[in-house]
RNA sequence: GGCCCGUUCGUCUAUCGGUUAGGACAAAUGGUUUUCAUCCAUUAAAGAGGAGUUCGACUCUCCUACGGGCUACCA
């Protein structure tokens, strides 16, 4: 067989929002895909009509936008030479090749009813037996294995409600080759006749991702392990449709665990646990119900990315931070674990922070000129810009900059009480009023002036600087941490910084 | 219940038979920053348990325990 190109999907299915650990599969694919010099495609798996939820479609495709996780060809990516690329629009291509099963004898019709089936699940279940539909069940049940010929012939004509099942030899080993766990067997006796054909002519999943990737000459199946059980029956399919020399190789990705320890991280963690588990924002069309999502929560794509990327994968260096193109450049499937992994919220906000340092100054301003305007204030560019650039060493998210920054915009109305308590002293008023005489006369108000006053005050009081520093930041910003304060101060200005200083002297009183 | 997969510091992980078991986040302590939310340093912190194989096992095998996944006409 000669080499072929690299070819790897993310195929989601349009039921809700996209979650984060979705994502990182859809990253691994991308990864590997550019890695390897091949194509990233999307597809949509739709074939539960019954489970469609409106916008979920594009909800994935925008969060992958966002994060830059680009498909080469798809839904929502310009399509491509395979097109369509939604199931629900393939439906007449998936009977094809089930007819070929049926003809080759490795599938048949099934005519239960859904009460039929309950009915023999659970009396295999009262005589402790497994409740499946398999070599041995499938003798009792309706179907044109038990049912003579033209009994089949008179339901199929009559327009009687039917499925197509895989039919499993009854005890064979099934063994497959997974690139992340090694050489994984299933014998076919603990599996079951799965439906491949639905009554409502749509195929099920199993089917349907089979004859895509084949059809789409997918060359390796990067998915989440929840797959792991299913990819024996897979591996079947390739065989009974004479693909198997074309079989794509399989890579089942380890789950995301919920950080207190036990299951898989699902959809209502994130808001109880206080961190997104969506990568947008998420409105549920039916419930109006609304999940809080990394980009509204003030994450940058790359930080989601980089340490989406580390949620299962290391590079074996020290290195942490990766860019997409330093992660396509070092991303192996062999250098990905085996086992979940818990997400960490304090390691996703040090990420954030990291990227939110090395992000420049004016495109921050951006950012945080929005807030500004949202709250009605008007003030320059320049203004705004000095500001991010004092309030960014301090925070770990953009939306940061006007939360823990905004007294750069609205002088302070109140004052921390902690450090009021601490450290006024009927000597406070004396030193302010000191600072504010000197700095009324201060020509040249430089933050190397300003603090030079601000000595001369002290000295003239008898007071030392360090007690009297964090009280001198919450007369001016109200709050106890922040930027170096003599810069904030030439950044006020002198005006509004002694209007500040006179607003604290007036309102503090003890 | 059955089947499949997994198990190294609190968390993410390195180690591909021989290491004082390394790094990062978080934590604690100290320092710098005349304030702090930055920064620097230091400390504490791990091979689930039991059998083998081997001169030697975190690493290979088996058993047990624990965790996870799957067990639909859902993906």
């Amino acid at each position: 067989m000669t080499e072929r190109r690299v070819r790897v999907r993310f195929a989601p299915s349009p039921t809700g929002a996209l979650h984060i650990g979705g994502v990182r599969t859809a990253l691994y694919n991308y990864l590997f895909a550019k890695k390897n010099g091949g194509d990233f495609l999307l597809r949509i798996e739709d074939t539960d009509q019954g489970r469609f939820v409106p916008g979920a479609e594009e909800y994935i495709i925008e969060s992958l936008k966002w994060l830059g996780i680009i498909a080469d060809e798809g839904i929502g990516f310009g399509d491509g030479p395979y097109a369509p690329y939604r199931q629900s629009e393939r439906k007449p291509i998936y009977r094809e090749y089930v007819m070929r099963l049926i003809d080759e004898g490795n599938a048949y019709y099934a005519f239960d009813t859904p009460e039929e089936l309950d009915a023999m699940r659970e009396r295999l279940k009262a005589s402790n037996v497994d409740a499946k539909y398999d070599a041995i069940t499938r003798s009792t049940m309706k179907n044109s294995i038990t049912l003579a010929e033209d009994e089949v012939k008179r339901l199929l004509d009559s327009g009687a409600h039917y499925v197509i099942r895989l039919k499993l030899p009854r005890k064979e080993e099934v063994k497959l080759f997974d690139e992340i766990r090694g050489w994984v067997s299933v014998n076919t006796s603990q599996m079951d006749d799965k439906v491949l054909f639905k009554s409502d002519g749509m195929p099920t999943y199993h089917l349907a991702n089979v004859v895509d990737d084949y059809l789409m000459k997918i060359t390796h199946v990067i998915r989440g392990e929840e797959w792991l059980p299913s990819a024996p029956l897979h591996v079947l399919l390739y065989r009974y449709l004479g693909w198997e020399d074309v079989m794509p190789k399989f890579a089942h990705l380890p789950l995301l665990l919920k950080p207190e320890g036990n299951g898989k991280l699902s959809k209502r963690d994130g808001d109880r646990l206080g961190f997104p588990v969506f990568p947008i924002q998420w409105q549920d069309p039916t419930t109006n119900e609304i999940s809080s999502g990394y980009r509204e929560a003030g994450y940058l794509p790359e930080a989601v990315v980089n340490l989406l990327a580390f949620l299962g994968w290391n590079p074996g260096t020290s290195q942490e931070i990766f860019s997409m193109q330093q992660l396509v450049d070092a991303f192996t499937i062999d250098r990905v674990s085996k086992h979940g992994a818990k997400f960490d919220q304090n390691k996703a906000k040090w990420f954030n922070q990291q990227y939110v340092r090395h992000t420049s100054d004016n495109i921050l301003a951006v950012e945080l000129k929005k807030d500004v305007e949202k709250n009605g204030l008007t003030f320059s560019d320049a203004y705004i810009e000095k500001a991010t650039s004092l309030i960014k060493e301090k925070i770990s998210f953009v939306k940061e900059l006007w939360s823990m920054g905004n007294y750069f915009f609205i002088n302070p109305s109140q004052y921390d009480e902690a450090v009021i308590t601490k450290r006024w002293n009927e000597k406070s008023p004396a030193v302010l009023n000191s600072l504010i005489e000197n700095l009324s006369s201060l020509s040249e108000f430089t933050s190397a002036n300003i603090e030079e006053q601000y000595n001369l005050a002290l000295t003239k009081n008898e007071v030392a600087g360090k007690d009297f520093l964090q009280l001198l930041r919450v007369c001016l910003s109200g709050v106890a941490g922040g930027p170096p304060i003599f810069e904030m101060c030439e950044l006020f200005g002198k005006e509004n910084t002694i209007l500040r200083l006179q607003n604290a002297l007036n309102t503090i009183k003890k």
